[in-house]
DNA sequence: GATGTTAAACTAACAGTGTTAGATTTAGGA
DNA sequence: TCCTAAATCTAACACTGTTAGTTTAACATC
């Protein structure tokens, strides 16, 4: 036998196997020893790159959370910068049922929000909201698409209750409505 | 030794039981043997009452739930009637926070949730609203109380990253936005 | 190349979880 | 008093996250 596929052990292997896990057996069905198992390593082992499951976990939120920062460059009106941003978010969620339960718990880590969150503060420079609000604003959208990403997907792999179509027609109803408000305010 | 406090198990009993352990510990500290202990009983007792943890803590979250029924003599604009409805429904959600990650992961059942949605429903009769767009507007409402929750006290009994006050008047802010953006289109 | 050092993996175990089968106690009616 | 049926208990199973201690593997130094 030669000696095959023991590549090391690293933190973006052990990350990339723990979403491939979420996303085929949902956040119920992740286990250190299953994870193990499915890097061809003991579960313990895993306790050399990873101080806990809970600290597991936040990586996994973070590297999920951050592939939603808008891009600064394209300059659009802030009502359309904030409808990108959600949708988009939305989508990786989506992409990733099994984290979906999981970032509602455990909310981005500080330098993550950070990161998702100056674009957009920089996209409401010209609007009437003072910096808190800006950050009302924001947080708003952000716990609107998580709890419609939660109530379409949130006990995966459990089957949901409406057809897609369902969701897609409701969340561009109750993102437009809520970014028509603020426009309504702040613009 | 009289035979004393032997009162017998039922599922009220268990169900109030649960949410005191869930006021206390939060909903990672709850345990079928943690709750048979309070309720001076072996865990697999329990089993006669209940099928399993999962529809506990169903019966959990509808008996919640239901507290957030608005009356539906009152009779207002529809828009107060939303407004009320959210800000009691965070209120009560607020007073078990150890539930809140519970509603968010596994929602009302079908029968609780009619009974929240038949008065609002009503409330918005004269709107130009169609059904499926109600229940949009209602399911959005929700949603994003359920959100705003998760993020004030998700994590629970872990501590809030924010003072009261900051999550009271973003609550507010969003909840008075997503509102008027559905009055600006269908009132 | 042999040796020593250090990191990474392993084995074994602990305390805890939800849940079930089967024995035992308790309560109520004939 | 006896029988029946419901409620509770005991014991166990298969899991879980995590740690301590040991062994293996890789790599720098002599």
């Amino acid at each position: 036998m030669s000696k095959l596929q023991k590549e090391p052990l690293s933190n973006k292997r052990i990350i990339q196997a723990t979403l491939d896990i979420l996303d085929s057996y949902g956040a119920a069905g992740l286990s250190m020893r299953r994870l193990g198992t499915t890097l061809n390593v003991e579960a313990a082992s895993l306790y050399h790159h990873v101080p806990n499951k809970e600290a597991l976990i936040q990586q996994v939120i973070d590297a999920v959370s951050i592939k939603a920062v808008v891009d600064e460059a394209t300059v659009l009106p802030w009502t359309q910068t904030l409808h990108a941003f959600a949708t988009n978010f939305r989508n990786i969620l989506k992409a990733h049922p099994g984290v979906v339960p999981l970032v509602a718990i455990h909310s981005v880590s500080e330098e993550t929000g950070a990161k998702l969150a100056i674009p957009l503060i920089a996209a409401m420079e010209e609007t009437k909201a003072n910096p808190e609000e800006v950050l009302f604003i924001i947080q708003s959208i952000a716990v609107f698409v998580i709890g419609h990403a939660l109530a379409e997907v949130g006990n995966w792999p459990e089957r949901p209750t409406a057809p897609t179509e369902y969701y897609n027609q409701w969340f561009e109803v109750g993102l437009t409505a809520l970014i028509n408000g603020f426009k309504q305010q702040y613009d």
